[in-house]
DNA sequence: GAGATTTGTTGAATTCTATTCATGGCCCAG
DNA sequence: CTGGGCCATGAATAGAATTCAACAAATCTC
């Protein structure tokens, strides 16, 4: 009835905007440059006759108008993900599985929840997780053994495979409270000479510290491992060494002052996450509502 | 996070569907050709592989998705609505004036349900009826005395004043169940001329039947008065002569039996009723409001 | 039952709108 | 004051939605 301007894509937006408290980063998850974003609230904000948030302030805050949107948004998008779901379970049947295979321990963290959230609005969708710690994940979907991977480096493109990002992430040095390394304002290679490096019982090649941080600078430092997270951390907090993990797995620690979290180099170490899929698989409904989750959790 | 091609554009297309039967009907609701909502349509039934409204079949019926979807429009249009309410009230302070001139009786059967609603969502607007069955109303908008005429005939442009189309409505020939002319199909101007009119004591230039169905045919029939619908419909049912009243305000009657409504000529009746605002007002967002209350709800 | 009318569909053309691109301004840090 | 991060802006592009015009199906009428 009213025609206003508004459509989904702006409730897109304002969500996206109002998560990641940035346009820039806003932009990148619904995947337009910022520069769209910025069109897009100005003729919002042109037709409402009112700001929709401020400029200029770091954690970007929303006015009221703005923040009414958002809960719009919020109200509006779970409506449509629900009705849209519904609609695909009965034209699809609803069945279908979805095997995962993942090479990283941390990952966890973020794929219980997402997973969680598969079993509840699909409940016919068989879900496994495929043990494939030591062989390569990418073969596993190749060879029609796992239906999802979580990979870390893009790989070259292989026929009747996609490859997605799912989300960015940085991986932080983990330091005890009481390391002289805690003063710093981030970590540098050289500082991993000196001491341990805690870690997963995992070859190196897999670590991101040491790929992308410690082996281009030609450092190798002792290592010693842990199974569990926490472990690490207990270690690490004993002062046994240092750590690095993605800051998804260390915020609760970190916001109690257990453990340090410094950047790696000046710049800090920041990996992306892909998801490999069988071709044939990628365009399924749960499929893409399972990866729409991963990247909206995270 | 999902990037489905729905837009609130479709689920309006989706609920005028629903609430017309009939894809040209809901087209002109919205304002856009029936190609346009025939492709939208085709769109979105590729995208969820499955159609979502049977065709050739007369009160268009929906099928489940489609159904779901029709249910999801209503909730994400309301919701939008209140969201943008709220925000145009904070902008605009919420306050101002509507004061509206009517010329036809009937009409308060559909104002009434329109002024109530913008009371509920407009408390801080002063709403009032202007006084005004003998004026031109037109005139009371251009003299600033009304904010808002409803009128029957597109009039020429005045500077100053925006006309826009509310509804189409058709007027129906009432007659009583045991009259002879209630075997018709129709009813021809010739009808009228062995009976009695029964109508609003207006002027006969101001009833549809006379401008539009009997003058032209040089049919000029005894008049009677009564002030209330009622009191008409209960003339006509004891037999004391026929009446043409909108086909709205005696629904209910015809439902019960209680009169026989027939169209007017082989193609029907069929008038429009107009509003003329100030263009100062046109904008406003609660005379928006306003105006998109009386289309949806006719 | 044949023509006419109403109603919806279709593909191509058009028009419109959103996005991108390239540039410039602003603010904070060093 | 200078450089980088971040957003804004205007023109250009690319993409979509709408319209147009012609057609198909169904219904109604005679």
């Amino acid at each position: 009835m009213a025609q206003s301007p508004l459509e989904i894509r702006h409730l897109q937006t304002l969500a996206a905007l109002a998560d990641t408290g940035s346009l820039g980063r806003a932009a990148e998850r619904v995947f337009v440059t910022p520069s769209a974003l910025s069109h897009q609230l100005k003729a919002l904000e042109t037709h409402y006759g009112a700001p929709l948030f401020e400029r200029n302030t770091k954690p970007l805050r929303l006015t009221q108008a703005g923040q009414r949107l958002v809960t719009l948004a919020r109200e509006v998008l779970s409506a449509t993900a629900q009705a849209e779901r519904e609609i695909a379970q009965w034209v699809s049947g609803g069945s279908g599985q979805l095997r995962i295979a993942v090479e990283c321990h941390t990952c966890f963290d973020w794929l219980m929840p997402a997973m969680d959230a598969l079993r509840e609005h699909w409940p016919e969708v068989e879900l496994d997780l495929v043990s494939g710690f030591q062989a390569e994940p990418m073969a596993l979907v190749e060879g029609g053994v796992a239906d999802l991977a979580v990979i870390h480096d893009r790989p070259a493109a292989r026929p009747g495979v996609v490859v997605e990002t799912l989300f960015r992430y940085e991986t932080l040095g983990i330091v005890s409270p009481r390391d002289p390394l805690a003063a710093r304002p981030h970590l540098q290679p050289a500082d991993f000479t000196e001491r341990t490096l805690i870690s997963y019982p995992v070859d190196e090649a897999m670590l991101d510290v040491v790929r992308h941080f410690l082996a281009p600078a030609g450092i190798k430092p002792k290592r010693r491992d842990a199974e569990l997270t926490v472990a690490i951390l207990q270690l690490v907090a004993s002062g046994r060494g240092i750590a690095a993990l993605p800051r998804w797995s260390v915020t609760p620690y970190l916001e109690r002052g257990y453990v340090v979290g410094k950047p790696l180099g000046p710049e800090g170490l920041s990996c992306e996450l892909y998801a490999a899929i069988p071709e044939s698989l990628s365009g399924k409904p749960y499929m893409r509502d399972f990866i729409d989750t991963i990247r909206g959790g995270a």
